[in-house]
DNA sequence: ATAAGGCCCTGACCGC
DNA sequence: TGCGGTCAGGGCCTTA
């Protein structure tokens, strides 16, 4: 599951992999993936460029090209880029290949086919709706506050949601409610100022603990698994707290983490540290 | 405006 | 071993 760590490392790595490198050629097998322009413009359009610039927008990447395009990527749940060899064939799950003129090859790969790649001008339109990035520092306590005023809706949910804060998907949201000693449940206005600060908090130490770690790889099988461009995994589930220890002890406690659903997704807490409620 | 539910996809997993 | 059914879930869309 890639999130703002998983991005942020693929960006990293890929920079060194990939600064200079020119696109000789480019097919696209499953043309849902090219979100915008039509497949054979995007091929067009791409062959020829050369990457120049890395950065990153939530979880979405932003690969600059020498004309001023952008290639925007998200990943989604099971996506993939690897910078693969020459003699590397794709499998069933590749759905985009640019082939470099080194011989190399940049694919995309994405079993469940939720990924999209965007070729535009301006990247801001891809995600103009994103809320502030967790490191800059505009995302501030007082920012959290105010978005979280009047909100009904679980904070679970709500740090899900790429417009309260960018970058938290399901492991960083409930990794983050257990260092702030959160209840998932707990309606995001309800939160005290003492608690959205501890939230705050929490959000960026663990994003950045994630990115310190490469990422989350949660094991299974190669194309489900969060890979890195160069077929590295992550470190990052070897710190998990809550997320996906189900049963096992909490850290802090020693109590059994409970595995619950909360806005359609699976939510791992404890029960004794993130107390439902508002605690006295 | 917010909240909730559906949709896209298919590998993994479960029960028989 | 094989088969059908269910689950997972980010972002976007629709519905209430």
């Amino acid at each position: 599951m890639p999130e703002l760590p998983e991005v942020e490392t693929y960006v990293r790595e890929l920079e060194p992999l990939l600064n200079g490198a020119t696109v000789a050629a480019a097919a696209v097998f499953w043309p849902r993936t090219v979100e915008t322009p039509d497949p054979d413009v995007f091929t067009a359009r791409i062959v020829g460029r050369r990457f120049q610039t890395f950065g990153r927008r939530g979880k979405y990447m932003l690969l600059g090209l020498d004309d001023g395009l952008t290639l925007v990527v998200h990943l989604r749940m099971t996506g993939h880029l690897r910078v693969a060899p020459e003699d590397a064939i794709p499998d069933k799950h590749t759905h985009v290949v640019l082939l470099l003129t080194d011989g190399r090859q940049l694919l995309f790969r994405d079993s469940r086919k939720f990924g999209r790649m965007w070729l535009v001008e301006d990247p801001s339109v891809v995600v103009r709706r994103l809320g502030p990035e967790p490191f800059d520092a505009a995302f501030t306590p007082e920012i959290l506050t105010a978005k979280l005023a009047g909100r009904s809706a679980p904070i679970k949910a709500l740090l899900l949601d790429q417009r309260i804060v960018a970058g938290v998907g399901n492991i960083y949201a409930d990794e983050s409610l257990f260092r702030a000693r959160l209840n998932p449940t707990r309606a995001g206005g309800s939160l005290t100022s003492a608690e959205v600060e501890r939230l705050h908090a929490a959000i960026t130490a663990v994003l950045m603990d994630g990115i310190d770690h490469a990422g989350s790889s949660l094991g299974g099988s190669e194309i489900q698994n969060y890979i890195r461009p160069g077929g590295e995994q992550g470190g990052f589930q070897e710190e998990f707290r809550v997320f996906q220890r189900t049963a096992k002890p909490c850290p802090t406690c020693g109590t059994p983490i409970v595995r619950t659903v909360v806005a359609q997704r699976g939510t791992h807490f404890c029960p004794q540290c993130q107390p439902a409620g508002i605690p006295i």
